[in-house]
DNA sequence: GAAGAAACTGTAATCGTTTACAGTTTACGT
DNA sequence: ACGTAAACTGTAAACGATTACAGTTTCTTC
């Protein structure tokens, strides 16, 4: 390996100034004669420009954050791909801080930020507190929270309003002629939890359908196992005639313990889930869910993102998504395969 | 918000040189009078050291740059969790460059690390062409591959052999009393495709099963709908008595098939697929899969360019990771729920 | 308490760019 | 062909850290 060649070198080169060549590489003025002549030299030393430098001199790191619990959550996953389709055009790479989970990781790594190795900030806190909103406001880089945030926060934010996702579900299934429907959901310590529950509620009081405390299941966490391990030792879920479930994957493991109880989803029981991820279409009976959109909710937040860079000074502006319900097999056995 | 502090201001306010701010920060010697005066002096500013001038003065920017053409491939996704969870406590950030997935764009890509922002790269090529592995091996860059690279190379390396997972595969099916075998695959014009064939084609000669082209279905994709396609138009698929699915997407598409077929998976027909994801325990029945150990592999590949990183002229290694076979209800419905 | 060694500290150069400013060349109109 | 305006180019000073080197202080030891 040969040193690595600098500007000084290809302005040596090229016979010009290490100006003009600092003004080719990024699209200012120069005649066309000069252009070709530092085209040239840095083609043939394949000049590459030191990227710490320029950061250091224009003070942007053309670097934008990502900060997630988990990027093995598939709505994660699917918020970071619509992320990426937006980027992948820019000047920006990307960088990934998963697995910041309690408030003080978050806190961190948000103060770090002040080093300056990023012009921007994704972030969908599990957990949102007044510290990390200050701390956000405060810190005085662009940043685009994915997720609810209380009103009143001058904070770019792309959300979807899940209640509202619930709420469709359980229209559609009171116009199926269901009565008796049960939520089976994730931990109530989470937002995604307690807001589900929520919208259960509100839903079924807006559909004047009966439920008491007994229609709430509430597994250890979101995942399908949790979902069969709660459902395996109750008897009483065999009583409804649909269930709600908050996310696919537990709506994979009721649809399981159900199909083990012999019990036909989507002829007996309707089951729905909540994502439509993949899985729906993978699982048999097919899963009617609601789609969240989170591929579309990373795309906005990279547009917002954007926009929040190139006009720092301007409103912050809140984005709401409309979930969108997706039927198949599992609530209308009639459906045939669909994607 | 105030300008952002400098090491110079530190300096001022502690009421000491920078160069000793500078000692305290990177953890060189110093009084403890003068660290204390330091770090108080740091606190109460709130400085963060800015990483562009510390870059472009030690020649390193503690990012890791990452390389995948798909991070939406579950496969990839463990394989960066296994990453994150190893440098999670370096001082090293991650960057992402997501969907390289032509020749060209590889080499763009691998050009562009010219430019200084990572001190290394774990790579798994989609395609890996002489072409790529030149520039890898010029470039300098320390740098890990995972996939399997062809011998020779001195690139480091963790790779497993899927061929051997089929192997793991077909001679578990034959112990089980299953003569007549097929392989359900992808497209053959990919890396995996092309080994997962021939691992097949080995597998069967060398456990002395007979098979034939018609042993052979290729999905125009590696997902569950392409293997749903192919095969519900297929009445040859029922003559076997045992499948082998190139990946977990593909097998639950042929679980599907074969229930909607009236078949019972697991007892009449075994079913088996390849990567060990969370799907594979949440299909009904539950599914008998190689785990090609993708998170494993994350971990090594990190650890391995760490060692790279600090050692930079080692003997290039190359580090095989053993599949293993994980026994479920979709080839012996006697296994109770499992993980 | 003084000499010498050890430990620490400060000054200033440096990393590789960008860009203000001043200086030079080219283009244009007459 | 000449003057002026417009377009381009070069010099040199930043950006904010690290670190070699020399200078200073503190510690040991007698």
């Amino acid at each position: 390996m040969a040193a690595k060649p600098t500007i000084e070198l290809v302005a040596l080169r090229a016979g010009v100034s290490v100006a003009s060549v600092s003004r080719v590489i990024n699209g200012t003025v120069a005649r066309p004669s000069t252009e070709a002549k530092v085209r040239a030299a840095i083609a043939e030393l394949g000049f590459q420009p030191n990227s710490a430098a320029r950061a250091l001199k224009v003070r942007q790191s053309d670097q934008i954050c990502l900060s997630f619990a988990d990027l093995g959550n598939p709505a994660y996953l699917a918020i970071t791909k619509g992320i990426n389709s937006v980027l992948r055009d820019s000047k920006y790479r990307l960088i990934l801080t998963s697995s910041v989970s309690t408030q003080d990781d978050i806190i961190n790594h948000l103060l770090s930020l002040g080093r300056g190795y990023a012009d921007g900030l994704i972030i969908s806190p599990i957990v949102t507190s007044p510290e990390i909103t200050r701390t956000i406001s405060e810190l005085g880089i662009p940043t685009v929270l994915v997720g609810t945030l209380p009103t009143g926060l001058s904070i770019d934010n792309v959300y979807v309003d899940s209640a509202q996702g619930i709420e469709l579900t359980v229209s559609y299934l009171k116009e199926l002629g269901k009565k008796k429907i049960a939520l089976v959901n994730g931990p109530l310590d989470t937002n995604p939890g307690r807001r589900r529950n929520k919208g259960f509620q509100d839903a079924m009081t807006k559909n004047k359908l009966k439920f008491n405390d007994d229609s709430f299941f509430i597994a250890s966490d979101f995942t399908s196992h949790a979902a069969t391990d709660l459902l395996s030792k109750s008897k009483k879920i065999t009583e409804f005639d649909a269930i709600v479930s908050a996310n696919d994957l537990l709506a994979a493991g009721v649809i399981k313990s159900l199909t083990d109880k012999g019990i036909s989803v989507g002829r007996d029981i309707a089951v729905t889930g909540m994502d439509n991820t993949e899985l729906a279409t993978i699982l048999n009976p097919t899963l009617t869910s609601v789609d969240l959109r989170a591929e579309r909710r990373g795309e906005l937040a990279a547009e917002l993102l954007l926009e929040r860079i190139s006009n720092p000074d301007a409103k912050p502006r809140k984005v709401e998504v409309q979930p969108e319900l997706v039927i198949r097999q599992s609530t209308d056995a009639s459906q045939k395969k669909s994607r």
